[in-house]
DNA sequence: AAAATTATTGCAAAATATTGCAAAACATTT
DNA sequence: AAATGTTTTGCAATATTTTGCAATAATTTT
């Protein structure tokens, strides 16, 4: 067995598991724990996935390119886009960032909607290109590869000149209490940066990241304008969120 | 047993398995592992699989090529790409724009080369994420959907404060008296300006592009330090270009 | 805090890669 | 057909990479 076929067996599995573990995976491929760990180091110095104790999980960006090649949409964040399609209207301007569920909103966009959208995730300008009537505007800045977006000085002043209708923010972690956070520190402030250049913030989340907290808050739940998930908005999980004057889709 | 018979029986076990172990291969067809490294060199040389310690495994760009049916032009491509690599050193600030052959130059880049690239093409800066020490520098702006690259005052105002070391030019057509010239007029805009942000301007082109002449002229050919083709330098076809100044490669 | 699991490190064995060389095969010219 | 030059091939010596192991450290769980 190549080296390189485990890497690839390795990233297949994140895909689908969106997690490894070390110990089954040696199992799996009949090869000793080391050979998996030094594997899974190497993997993680090429940005395609992040280490964690006892195993690894899947990289946004990774997930995205894997689905785009394989078009396989998960169909809980096809319900979040379908719901999202809807607060859109034509001729506005949207800024979009980052995250598995941005990439799909935009993608699945209706192909006649006529729009503006701004973005500093390069797999949503090219995967818009299929989308004739939507003008796309690039943010440069510094290319994070792990979370395949520009961020950066350049990034931010490019905003402040821009007044957009919505701006679809991706995070990793949503509660009522400690509002959006994320893991990255520059990430949070590239996406206050871009609340205040719209004038509707949109958050769509899977049902995984509800009620956890990651390390960056961006901010509190209140100042989103509208929360998207695939649950009905009366739905348990979602009881704290209500009566803070947002939107529940 | 012939060597072209062997390449192509790699190709195809790479097309169908993905992947190759030099030893299997080397006794199912029944010749030296020696020879079979070789082929694989040459192989890679043309850009058709990527080697890999104790095989090869298939090259997902090159599939996707040769389905749409473009493989022909790759290993002149792939020559143009090894040419362009000998100009750059360690730590150096690069320039590239758009374009097949700058696509490839930037992707077949030595993974250990430490080097900092600005581009305004998105497509390049994914494909830089498999180089873990290449910074890369996204150029935002308007996005150009039918030539994949974002083009505006935006990406020309952010030049203005690079001076890079090169410059890889991407460009429709070259020719000795009529310099270098492309067919969309904003581009040839920002092709000047991304000259006057660099030391050294490079052009790699494919041989039917030399000779021939496009509607916007970017800049004279001596303007040109370097002019790389798949050629040799005292090919017939490129006698008009010495004697310029230019370096011919 | 102890136990259990997982990580890290250094090391030696195994597998693979590289290089130079000479024999063999092939093609080309006399 | 002999002589010549080129390409291909296999071999051997050497270098490099990969692998598994064992001892030790760090982390998570109990």
């Amino acid at each position: 067995m190549l080296k390189e076929e485990r890497h690839q067996l390795i990233l297949e599995k994140l895909n689908t598991d969106k997690k490894v573990n070390l110990v089954d995976i040696s199992q799996l491929l009949n090869v000793s724990y080391d050979s998996i760990r030094r594997d899974i180091i190497e993997l993680e110095d090429k940005g395609l996935l992040k280490k964690v104790h006892g195993g690894a999980i899947a990289n946004s960006y990774l997930s995205m390119k894997a689905s785009k090649g394989l078009g396989i949409a998960n169909s809980e964040i096809m319900g979040i886009a379908k719901k999202a399609h809807k607060l859109i209207e034509n001729h506005q301007t949207i800024i979009m960032d980052g995250g598995t569920t941005n990439f799909y909103i935009a993608e699945q966009l209706p192909k006649n909607l006529e729009a503006t959208i701004i973005t500093n995730n390069p797999h949503l300008a090219i995967s818009l290109s299929e989308h004739p009537k939507i003008d796309v505007i690039l943010l440069g800045g510094t290319f994070y590869k792990r979370y395949q977006i520009s961020i950066g000085i350049e990034t931010s002043t490019a905003l402040e000149h821009i007044n957009a209708d919505l701006y679809f923010m991706g995070i990793n972690s949503i509660s009522a209490n400690n509002g959006a956070a994320i893991r990255n520190y520059e990430e949070s402030l590239m996406k206050r940066r871009m609340m205040q250049s719209a004038r509707r913030t949109i958050v769509g989340v899977v049902e995984e990241k509800i009620n956890i907290q990651e390390t960056y808050k961006v901010c509190e739940f209140s100042q989103i304008s509208c929360l998207i998930s695939s649950l009905s908005p009366s739905d348990e999980l979602l009881k704290d969120f209500h009566g803070q004057g947002v939107e529940i889709l």
